[in-house]
DNA sequence: CCTGTTTCTCAGACAAATCACAGACTCGCG
DNA sequence: CGCGAGTCTGTGATTTGTCTGAGAAACAGG
């Protein structure tokens, strides 16, 4: 079920209308700590731990919808936590953290029941958006949400990453699509690019904070060209996208 | 909750109508009482506290609604205090205070969760906004607040940044924007050059007085060009903004 | 490995915003 | 009706913020 806010920002809420339950397990804590942050603020209720045991545990008594597992736990090895978890809560998807050099194939196993996975370090719109895809597909009884994102002549599907503009297909790149997919899900809002730093690039980046400018720049071409332009300067403030009038 | 007392001045107040309550935490004591003094003139209950310990028994006792931090305490730094405050208080948004160029250093992840922050030096009106947007959207679950102040034809969003008389779209630049959102927000109401320099300009700002009077003559080019006029001059008083009517 | 793509840094070009200054104007008073 | 304090606004110097081209580095897929 989806409801939208008076700022018009779409909530995820379960079929009771009560918000949607995420445990999140790692042993980082600030890795739980940023997730917590980012994940309460797309107004879900979040619980932590940093082990197996915890984990189990809170699976017990918190009965999450959904749980964010990090593959490498410090008492137990994440597939026994993971078996352990399923015994538990036979029907609940999970979104596995994987280094980024760990084996593909292993992952590729465990996700084809319709988990997914996210490699570290990621992006907070990366883990919302895959998150969102599980709750979505794990609430099958109405399937009624979907997974596009429109504002005005504009849309884009999360599901198979495609972007359209009136008719015509756009190509983006990754973090194109990353960068469109934040601007879409906060239409006509101002977002600052300290903001859009921190929720689509990685949480480890340590770059110039003129990257957003580069890729806003990248994005108008592709998506303004030639026709009215939907993303918008404010300067001082930062950049919002809305339809084009 | 907003009401609107009989001056015309909306306040912001908690879901049982008391008074919101703000902790603010600098080590110098110059910016807290600037602070207590602008943030308890609208409406706040307040509480300050000099160094990191301060701080997180400040957060035990006085359970604030929404926290300022500074991200230069002398005790520990910055991002430990942040992370005890979080457990202590997981819910509350927090606004940072941070130095104009630490800017790049290590606001990563830092206005990730919906938290906000401002530069060093600010303007009153713009700690003064941005606290109102975070208690705003922190209490956004069920409440229909919205972002847009409104003076008969007037309107101006907080969120988008725009501002309409009558119909047309009005663009305007950051420093005209919060003059107007400061007229605004005092309807009717004398405002002298001095509480517009002090709450609309950054505390530090060491130019000549009559930069109120430039600006005002931006405004009223902009907004009342060809209409009946809504900014109005009280001789040697100051300046006020009511509907044209 | 090699090749095309993507990400990102750097630096210069450009545009907009801010503000000082000074002269023009206006209101209210004698 | 003339004067002066107070206010308004044109001009332009300076600062600040944004955009974008060129190319280096990292990466993905044969």
């Amino acid at each position: 079920m989806t409801t939208t806010s008076p700022q018009g920002r779409t909530e995820l809420l379960r079929a009771d209308g009560s918000p949607v339950r995420v445990l999140v397990v790692d042993d980082e804590s600030s890795i739980t700590e940023l997730l917590s942050l980012a994940l309460r603020y797309e107004g879900w209720r979040i619980q932590s731990a940093g082990d197996g045991q915890g984990a189990l545990q809170a699976a017990r008594e918190f009965r999450p919808d959904v749980v964010v597992l990090d593959m490498m736990l410090p008492d137990m090895d994440g597939l026994s936590v993971l078996g352990r978890l399923r015994r538990e809560l036979p029907d609940v998807p999970v979104l596995f953290l994987t280094a980024k050099d760990a084996v593909e194939d292993r992952i590729a196993g465990l996700t084809a029941g319709g988990d997914d996975y996210v490699t570290k370090p990621f992006s907070l719109e990366e883990v919302v958006a895959r998150l969102r895809g599980l709750i979505r597909r794990a609430g099958a009884a109405d399937r009624r949400s979907d997974s596009t994102l429109v504002v005005g002549d504009l849309s884009l599907d999360e599901d198979s990453h495609e972007v359209w503009r009136s008719g015509d297909s756009i190509h983006l790149t990754a973090t194109e699509f990353e960068l469109l997919r934040f601007l879409m899900r906060n239409p006509r809002r101002v977002l600052s690019k300290a903001q859009i730093l921190d929720r689509v690039w990685s949480y480890d980046f340590g770059g110039q904070a003129n990257v957003v400018e580069l890729y806003i720049s990248y994005l108008r071409r592709k998506i303004d060209a030639g026709r009215e332009p939907m993303i918008h300067t404010r300067r001082g403030a930062g950049y919002l996208i809305k339809p084009a009038a």
